[in-house]
DNA sequence: GACATATTTCGATATTTGTTTGAATATCGA
DNA sequence: TCGATATTCAAACAAATATCGAAATATGTC
């Protein structure tokens, strides 16, 4: 069985978000400009429905986020989680910090 | 039925091992400095079986690298693959990089 | 060689996750 | 309001993954 995986790691979430190809090609899209869900959908070369799930994913991450447009939603991607996500991996590179 | 992964996308595997609790407590642990895989899974309060199976897929993406002290295998970071980690990271904040 | 210690590998199981299909919701234009 | 388009939500399923105990491997000591 597994174990009560208890309170959430620092950055786990964020890290899950991006270990997926579909969710990197979704945000490698991005680069290029925000991009409607269907659009999203059609460069992944995706279903809308598995799309949306991924979108909902990187959401959640706070990788990504919404605006509705008339009947579409556009997804942009949110640099300040990025920042965050860099300073996370470069706490590794300081020496000698983290020692308890 | 999931269809053919295809190629790995660049980062994919990388960012898989980051997004995983106990292997984010194990490089947590290693910040400290080198330990051996007994320590660290007593540290990460997990059976040594499934702690070599985290320290397998770090391994693979190349985040940690051991060497052999007698019966241990002493684990270390490897923070070349961090910085590469970062660089991926930093191409997202690059504005303007990446249209076609 | 026999035995103990440290770690990995194997086999089994339970959980998680990506995908699909189909239904539901929301917006726009006639 | 009706119909078309865009997106999300929900149920179901298969594949991937995390976990453990036990067996296998490797090293060191007697």
């Amino acid at each position: 069985m597994k174990p009560d995986p208890g309170p959430e790691m620092p950055g786990e979430r964020l890290f899950k978000a991006l270990g997926d190809p579909q969710r990197l090609r979704i945000l490698r899209a991005l680069r290029g400009g925000d991009l409607a869900a269907g659009e999203l959908a059609d460069r992944v070369a995706v279903s809308a429905a598995t799309c949306s799930h991924h979108l909902g994913i990187l959401r959640d991450a706070g990788l990504v986020r919404v605006r509705r447009d008339g009947q579409s939603r556009i997804y942009t991607l949110n640099l300040s989680v990025f920042e965050e996500a860099v300073m996370m991996l470069t706490q590794f590179l300081k020496p000698g910090v983290g020692r308890r």
